[in-house]
DNA sequence: TCACCATAAAGTGTATACACTTTATGCTTC
DNA sequence: GAAGCATAAAGTGTATACACTTTATGGTGA
């Protein structure tokens, strides 16, 4: 592969792992993946530093770096930060309410009814995932939108792993009738409806099942 | 100096800048911190990665490392992600609260109020943080604990840079009330408190003011 | 004196080298 | 055939090397 930059190989992982071509688990060897993507081991390392901090891979000393598995205790505690983070967000949207802001979010819940019937799992969950994030960049608070992002990101690897086989279609409802609440300046509601949601969304986990196992994994192609 | 590993250069970093031994917008130059620490510019450069992702330092590409200088958007946005996280701490605290708990908040506002006679500014402040993690901590949610660890030092740097002259002495009382809310479960009276708590913490800073200027920094001794 | 340019110094970005640790291989022994 | 140990292969951790960029220096001309 041509050469990339550290943040190209940041993203390709990243993707990898939310797309679930690479499972929790899996040990990510620095040479290999310099090869991969054309660079020396320093960016690599570089690369999974940054995985590293953003909760996505573990490194142990001296034995490398894996795809993280984040445990049923750690899935509810983001999943708790979530509610917190995300209830207050829901509130202070109401405030800075206006037609365009609404109406970019209602386009994003008609993407995601779009993509039930023409999308992949993997597709539809990142725009279910998004539709909080364009929330909190709506908002205008960038410091928010960030820092939900990579608790987002870290749900994405958490839903990977727990996951059961019921798919969540009312997710897109649900958000429509945040909106709703949202449009109509009704706080509490709004808050309600998140706090629920996030909530439908961590009861659809199966936080006592053991998910498959990793194994090695030449699907970055 | 002798040989440091990574993280004990991002402690030495973190807390130089935290008790305003480095000011914000001071250069990091790679060598000059490596042969101060008696290491490589390898071990340097993945602290200032570190501290990059913490936002307490910034790296501008082919130039170099340098003292994060939030602007003052920044630093209010951050204070809100604080408010509606930490109001929602408090709420979610009542429900975990037991006499061992609020004995140890009770004991760190009197830590608190005696340091305000025998420790320095820095101290104090160090000290008046604490208290937020502290309440993460024994909420028992390690994932809100890191998170808010991380907006508070990013606060620290806040305050350093838009700090007036004067003293906010009552931070301890605020706090005080704050643990005698949680101690009847008046939800809604710590959530009042804890919001308007902050409130007053940003009302402090002076955001239109600018602070002095960078200068070199051999104050890493 | 000041602006401007050439050149040197310093510094960053990436690759490579090498020591040391972990993991895999294969032989020996029972 | 299985367990255990010696050895080799692979991999990580840190230092160093080198190309290239930015910044500092000094001299020239107006």
């Amino acid at each position: 592969m041509e050469s990339s930059t550290t943040l190209s190989i940041v993203e390709a992982l990243t993707k990898a792992i939310a797309e679930r071509r690479l499972q929790p688990g899996t040990k990510l060897a620095e040479q290999k993946l310099a090869t991969h993507f054309g660079v020396s081991r320093t960016l690599v390392r570089q690369a999974l530093y940054q995985l590293a901090q953003n909760r996505l891979v573990k490194l142990e000393p001296a034995r490398g770096a894996f795809v993280s598995a984040p445990s049923a205790q750690e899935a509810k505690q983001v999943f708790a930060v979530r509610r917190m983070l995300e209830a207050e967000m829901a509130r202070a949207f109401i405030d800075v309410q206006t037609p365009a802001k609404l109406k970019a979010l209602r386009a994003h819940v008609a993407q995601e009814k779009a993509a039930l019937i023409s999308k992949t799992v993997a597709g539809r969950n990142e725009l279910l995932s998004d539709f909080h994030v364009r929330m909190a960049e709506l908002l205008g608070n960038e410091v928010l939108a960030q820092l939900l992002g990579e608790l987002i990101s870290r749900c994405a690897l958490i839903t990977l792993m727990y996951q059961t086989d019921k798919h969540a279609a009312h997710n897109a409802d649900e958000h429509e009738a945040i909106v709703k609440a949202l449009s109509e300046r009704n706080a509490d509601e709004a808050v309600r409806l998140m706090t629920e949601h996030l909530e439908h969304v961590e009861q659809n986990l199966a936080f006592d099942q053991i998910r498959p196992v990793p194994t090695l994994a030449m699907a970055l192609a």
